[in-house]
DNA sequence: ATGGCCGGGGCACCCGGA
């Protein structure tokens, strides 16, 4: 089984890169969208339906969006965090659309398409870090009903220096700040806080793996290159997609690979695709 | 040392991205 995972930068301007990308790669079984760009009434469906795909999609205007583009029916499918945390708990973190998650073949796949942050200090940076630890909740539930979990998407993230081609200012950076790096480290370790009292069983010490360390230790592989510099010519990247599995399904991985030709065309999206197969 | 480019909205630039 694979699972892909792509921020596309607008699902409407990559649209005919998107459905290339499904017929050269017919193994892939759910490609997981971010940043579709569109509302839900104009998304389209008919170029991804003609191709037998089945879609799930979570958008909204201009900005954020996540899809869920699958070649058999996906089970109980849950978009945003309200769907399994309750409002209070929720609160102003799914104004924007950033979670999607349905089940094929006993792994629940989540989309996640994490907050950029903006720069260090701002209101968008605590906003990334807030929404972070109610994803640490929503985890712990999730892992509550769940041993196969793949956690996938944009998560403007670099956990590790070999993740980015430069040193110069990682510590000041958006993607790499310290604190950033400590709150994420932190949401891949289920531990009591984030587990009601009565729940807590198999889920608490659960940690969630990276796919693609399982098999590439070197540096130098990179999922987003800026636009500018001619970045992608000289391979001035950051990893910042990801599949994050649970423990049963990080035994199972086969592989997990970055496909950067689609970064290779004209009018590319910024990221290039992540696939994971088990 | 800095910034360089995109997409969307909507029609002039501005927001947001990372």
């Amino acid at each position: 089984m694979q699972v892909a995972s792509w921020n596309v930068n607008s699902v409407r301007t990559r649209l005919s890169h998107v459905t290339d990308w499904l017929k050269a790669n017919p193994d892939v079984d759910v490609l997981c969208l971010q940043e579709t760009k569109v509302v839900d009434a104009d998304f389209p469906k008919a170029p991804f339906e003609e191709l037998g795909y089945h879609l799930y999609i979570y958008g909204q205007k201009a900005y954020n969006g996540v899809a869920l583009i699958s070649k058999a029916p996906l089970d109980d499918v849950r978009m945003g965090f309200g769907a399994i945390l309750d409002d209070n708990t929720v609160g102003d973190l799914d104004d924007q659309k950033r979670v999607i998650s349905g089940v094929l073949n006993g792994v629940r796949i989540l989309n996640l398409y994490v907050p950029n942050g903006s720069s260090i200090g701002s209101e968008k940076y605590d906003y990334k870090l807030r929404w972070l630890a109610l994803l640490k909740q929503y985890l712990g539930k999730t892992l509550e009903e769940t041993k196969k979990l793949n956690v996938c998407g944009d998560f403007n993230i670099a956990l590790e220096n070999k993740d980015i081609y430069t040193d110069e200012k990682r510590d000041k950076h958006i993607m790499s700040s310290p604190n950033e790096r400590d709150t994420f480290k932190d949401v891949l370790t289920i531990d009591h806080s984030s587990i009601e009292e009565e729940a807590l069983t198999d889920a608490v010490g659960v940690s969630l793996a990276d796919a693609f360390r399982k098999f590439t230790d070197e540096g130098g592989h990179f999922s987003w290159w800026d636009y500018r510099a001619a970045s992608f010519r000289r391979n001035m990247g950051w990893r910042i997609d990801h599949h994050y599995l649970s423990p049963e399904l990080y035994d199972q991985a086969k592989r997990c690979w970055i496909d950067i030709e689609p970064r290779k065309l004209e009018k590319p999206s910024d990221h290039t695709p992540v696939i994971v197969e088990y």
